[in-house]
DNA sequence: CACATATTTGAGAGTTTGCTCAATTATACA
DNA sequence: TGTATAATTGAGCAAACTCTCAAATATGTG
């Protein structure tokens, strides 16, 4: 990851680069959430931040659905859908269950539709 | 945008792929949101799904920063930080003003806040 | 005006992403 | 066991991303 700089953002350098409010730099330091907690937000947001993706999410809400009824809801490859299930589900935003050959997707908790709500609403204001 | 397939969601094709529970995948295409809205909300999630424009974001909750001064924080050149601001400003998260030479840079709203609250409250339960 | 500071812009390099295709694994059933 | 279906995996490619560097623009001051 190019934009992993683990900038020690909690030490008081100034990163040789010039400084006009060193206050607000300090306070900005002061308050920083921890890298690690900071890295993890991103990689929700970025797995959020894709079209296909947010459509399955979207798609999840309602029922949950098998990698066969995702690919023909979005005219995708089912190896595509499988991919990016993977990432979902790494990240925890969704769960399976087999049912024989089938495996059924479906959101992880209610914490995933709220964050998605939240984005909705963001748009429509 | 590679994802960028317009895959004519509310159409009841079914795009070449097997089918297995054709009910649900009409459900998924008559409750899908717009193409539009669906790309916009993508790309709100996309700009927030990177380290450093997160970092930028929570600092500007405490108060407006200059590029100077979000450079010093991060320990980055002020160009880099430049190009992600434009990013966030152009899709309307941070606004600026002018005092003489600097910018003055902030959160364009409590949406945006929020946004990122909500994010933060999903990572700690 | 010349000069310094604050910021933006564009090009370019290295990395990551999202898809397709081909091959593989897992389950079901004759 | 052999065949069919559901899904996953890995390689590879084109597009997008994030940074750095150098050059340009905007504002302030002597």
């Amino acid at each position: 990851m190019t934009s992993d700089n683990q900038a020690t953002p909690l030490e008081d350098e100034r990163c040789e680069v010039r400084t006009i409010h060193l206050d607000r730099i300090k306070r900005a330091r002061t308050e920083a959430i921890g890298e690690q907690e900071l890295q993890c937000m991103a990689q929700i947001y970025k797995v959020l931040g894709d079209p296909t993706r947010l459509k399955i999410l979207l798609a999840l809400r309602g029922d949950e659905m098998c990698v066969c009824d995702l690919a023909a809801f979005l005219c995708l490859t089912e190896s595509a859908v499988s991919h990016q299930l993977r990432r979902l589900k790494d990240l925890g935003l969704v769960k399976n269950r087999r049912d024989g050959q089938i495996l059924y997707y479906s959101l992880n908790d209610d914490h995933v539709a709220e964050l998605i709500r939240v984005g909705l609403d963001h748009l429509r204001e």
